[in-house]
DNA sequence: AGGAGCCTTCCGGATAGTGGAAGGATAATT
DNA sequence: AATTATCCTTCCACTATCCGGAAGGCTCCT
């Protein structure tokens, strides 16, 4: 099933996920009360479940009395596929690739409806702050997610193409367009954006495919838009891709299941 | 409270969380019946905790049936304190120290008994494969162990001291001649090891202070025994130490409770 | 002093979790 | 081909465990 909000759940491991999901980038650190509305649960359950979490080390209280993400939860991370197999394997070709003009680089996976940020290789005169590690974009406006987006099954293209949100004045919003242009992108092996996130910023990207051929992954640039014809990059990029590939493979990493997020 | 196992939890979120515990650098994928027979738990129970936790994408299941950590860990896991304030503060720091004579750098914080590897530079010529980020080590036998140890409070030290586990014929066993020798080290500012805990490795830490002077972390040189000494280097961690120390207050992570762990 | 936030403890009620038993699906033995 | 050994899954009646309103105690405002 392809659903972007989770129901309310009615499990107690559910609801202890919920607690964890009201921790983001923007909320690393909150009281018991903040959490308790953004998980939408009543205070005294949230304290509970906190209390056993903060037992667990899942998560920590500071001195101030906020919460936040604990060791046991980051340990556990490590552990995960998109960090030890991917990330590790990724990394030196991502390396090779931002030497060429120092443009930022970054590596995604699918994730619900959105696209996740594996890693991610910048320079000091980066423009976008949007894309750092575990950071889940809109596949409609990334070179990445349009690449994801592009291989992914009908029921997620449907899903995606009936809610296009605008981010831009360039952000593809009609469906139709869409359609065809990830029609293009699968055929011609990659995708590009232009401006269609942020202002001043555009994008290449080609996919990186596992065992059998899927798509597991996409490999990326984001440069800002001064006139140079990113199209260069295309075939480097497509080369890199392709090595990157054959690598993941032989890593074993063939399994979109371990990568991937079909919630 | 400072106990090393965990009691049978009696709450479903500690299940849950006992689940997940069963996977670790050693385990990184497991059948169904591998986590129920590791957490101790009827095969029925857990199945039922591994499906909620999957549809919720903390597992994931590969296509061969195993299950591992899933992306919402991962991404959960990126918001600790261990990650992105300690770790990221301290890495420029890190690389100073390894330039000087390619020696494995690391970083540490306590957590319950252990001392907890937050991240380390190595070289390739690099002798333990035991200290990853997220490796769990012991106080007793490690140079940032036993920095973490002498500062620690009179109840974990108990603790440690009543279980001096053996590694090599040179690791500390005996609790009056380590009482002595942290003693020494939190007079004098640094900890060594020699051989303690692998043949041919030897080690110099130094603490890391935070806000009111409370030591939150330790900074460790690693490097094979070769007949150099490592105690020329002792003065150079120390102002690395100090240093690094200043960056970590000023960064507001003064906060040792958002650190550490004293389950 | 009053109000508005927080966090914490308590407790009876019933919901959601429990885990044995049984069935099915492979894969490795004989 | 029959047997044994794994593993995974579904079912269901019982009750342990979770639920969440209410009440009280903080601290920081105005």
């Amino acid at each position: 099933m392809v659903t972007e909000k989770s129901v309310p759940t009615r499990t107690v491991t559910g609801r202890a996920l919920a607690v964890l999901d009201t921790f983001d980038v923007k909320h690393r650190r909150q009281s018991l009360a903040s959490i308790s509305r953004r998980a939408d649960l009543p205070l005294t359950t949230v304290h509970r479940l906190v209390h056993e979490l903060e037992k667990q080390n899942a998560l920590v209280r500071g001195s101030d009395g906020d919460y936040e993400i604990g060791s046991k939860i980051w340990r556990l991370g490590l552990l995960a596929s998109v960090h030890s197999d991917l990330r590790e394997v990724a990394l030196p070709y991502m390396e090779d690739v931002y030497q060429l003009h120092n443009d930022a680089v970054q590596i995604a996976v699918l994730d619900g409806l959105r696209c996740l940020i594996v890693e991610r290789i910048a320079g000091s005169r980066t423009l976008e702050v949007m894309s750092k590690p575990g950071s889940r974009l809109a596949l409609h406006a990334t070179g990445v997610g349009k690449v994801l987006l592009a291989h992914g099954d009908a029921e997620l293209q449907k899903a995606v193409l009936n809610s296009l949100d605008r981010f831009t004045d360039q952000t593809i919003t009609d469906p139709g367009v869409l359609e065809t242009q990830l029609k293009t992108i699968k055929v011609q092996g990659f995708a590009k954006t232009q401006e269609e996130l942020a202002e001043g910023a555009v994008s290449i990207a080609v996919p990186l495919r596992g065992k059998g051929g899927n798509v597991i992954a996409a490999l990326g640039v984001v440069a800002p838009s001064d006139g140079r014809d990113l199209g260069k990059l295309v075939p480097v990029m497509q080369v890199t891709g392709a090595a990157l590939s054959k690598k993941l493979v032989e890593a074993g990493l063939g399994d979109a299941a371990r990568l991937q997020a079909s919630t």
